[in-house]
DNA sequence: ATCCATCTTCCAAAAATGATCAAAGTCGTG
DNA sequence: CACGACTTTGATCATTTTTGGAAGATGGAT
């Protein structure tokens, strides 16, 4: 195994809990305890997770990093993001007005809608979100205003907030740090905020979760999964997980990794 | 087989998972181990994927996500745009608020602020300009909201221009598509709109205008010189327009362009 | 204080790398 | 078609990087 694969994971890992034991990971990815220890210390310098004593804690302050490692970045990429994006992107219909939340997967979404080169109205909090469906001149796009979080595209704050209260859109996209069977978190309150309102803003909300973030937590609830109308997820969410979320009346749309 | 062809089916590879070990590669294009690492630092050369010990990862700018670091690019390609930008930075204190108006060479500007490392807040209704200076951690950016004009990374219509309305700043960085010696002009009554609004928010208004612009018109008048404090342009601007420009109280300032 | 898990430091084996070189292939020219 | 100039390929080898383990130091519990 590549060892920026090897990191990648130790973050996807990470992110199931927001910490784990040095022992949990080397079971989980069977590699030494040396090798693993210096792949924690690499991570640990380059800002993506704390250390504590006999395990790891992932850093929720930079969601993106000052100069996000570029390796680790791409591995997350994968091709679940890719066949969610896919999917997204073609419950749009041309004409319709469509919000884009602030992520890599619904990054992911609008990439896959702007190839699809129909015409429609997007609203987004995120800057490179906005910057790559403005590329397509059949594409209305509006930005919220706002700040701009640091290390991040994305825009947060009151000015965002107030753009986003008046708005109405037919589908929300959304993305999410965690989701258990009844609540759907993130890790900051001004994202919450902002993803609570995108809840409210739309007909249709479709919340777009590789199944890492299926049935764990992060620090803010932001909404209900009651309040979701169709879930796009991958293939590797578990079956007990999928049985009790379509227990709870939630639509699921799981999707096969596509290797383009 | 074709070396172009082989190297697109590396990075077709690589799309599957974002990342993959030269020994994968050998393995599945069936080539000597020192024609794929050839093959590998060539494409890893021409941007389209990252090197890491024992494989590769593929660049997710390449991807098509986003880069707007294009047009910047472009424009500092222009001595005259970089030495105007330059000198522009220069006049930002730590502290102050400065409003980046949409264009490359206020985004030449942004772009020598944030090498300088000094800590302020930014006001910008340049996708780009933001993207860019959120880079770092110092700098506190604010976006205004509003709709992107198709083709480019400006936002423009009610929403941006009641972000505006409300603010004060220290300096305004104004780029203008033409300026006579009494009038600022440019293409489109939304820029104008825009622009206008920005030349009464801040103390101090620099104009940003590479000599190319001096003494022409354009469809919309934005303002007038007398509302400038400082014009900032490059040494081909003609010795009659200088002694004009002066005559009327307009405070120039003529930088070098220094080559690289 | 004592014990045990964890951490650091070091070392040798294994893997990957970059450089070099001969063989094979490609191209333009007469 | 034959020739030389040039590029591409595959193999070899010394060097660097990574890996896994061992020995000793450190830190946190009881």
């Amino acid at each position: 195994m590549l060892p920026a694969m090897r990191r990648a994971r130790i973050i996807e890992l990470l992110r199931k809990d927001g910490m784990a034991s040095l022992k949990d990971l080397t079971d989980a990815l069977d590699v030494s305890l040396s090798t693993l220890r210096r792949d924690v210390d690499y991570l640990c310098e380059s800002g993506h997770l704390e250390r504590t004593h006999g395990g790891a804690v992932l850093n929720v302050n930079r969601h993106g990093s000052f100069e996000p490692a570029r390796d680790i970045a791409t591995a997350l990429e994968s091709s679940a993001k890719r066949a969610i994006g896919q999917r997204a992107a073609n419950l749009i219909k041309p004409g319709q007005t469509v919000i884009f939340d602030s992520g890599t997967t619904t990054a992911a979404a609008a990439l896959c809608v702007r190839e699809r080169g129909i015409a429609f109205t997007a609203f987004t909090n995120d800057l490179a979100i906005a910057t790559l469906l403005s590329a397509s001149p059949a594409i209305q796009v509006f930005v919220s205003g706002g700040s701009v979080r640091p290390g991040s595209t994305t825009l947060l704050g009151s000015g965002a907030l107030h753009s986003i209260l008046r708005l109405h859109a037919d589908i929300a996209f959304i993305g999410t740090h965690a989701m258990t069977a009844t609540d759907l978190s993130d890790t900051s309150i001004d994202l919450a905020e902002i993803k609570r309102a995108f809840l409210m803003a739309a007909d249709l909300v479709v919340l777009l979760a590789d199944s890492s973030k299926i049935f764990s937590r992060a620090f803010c609830s932001f909404g209900r999964t009651s309040q979701i109308g169709l879930l796009v997820t991958d293939t590797r969410v578990s079956p007990e997980a999928e049985a009790d979320l379509r227990g709870r009346g939630l639509a699921l749309d799981i999707v096969p990794e596509v290797p383009e």
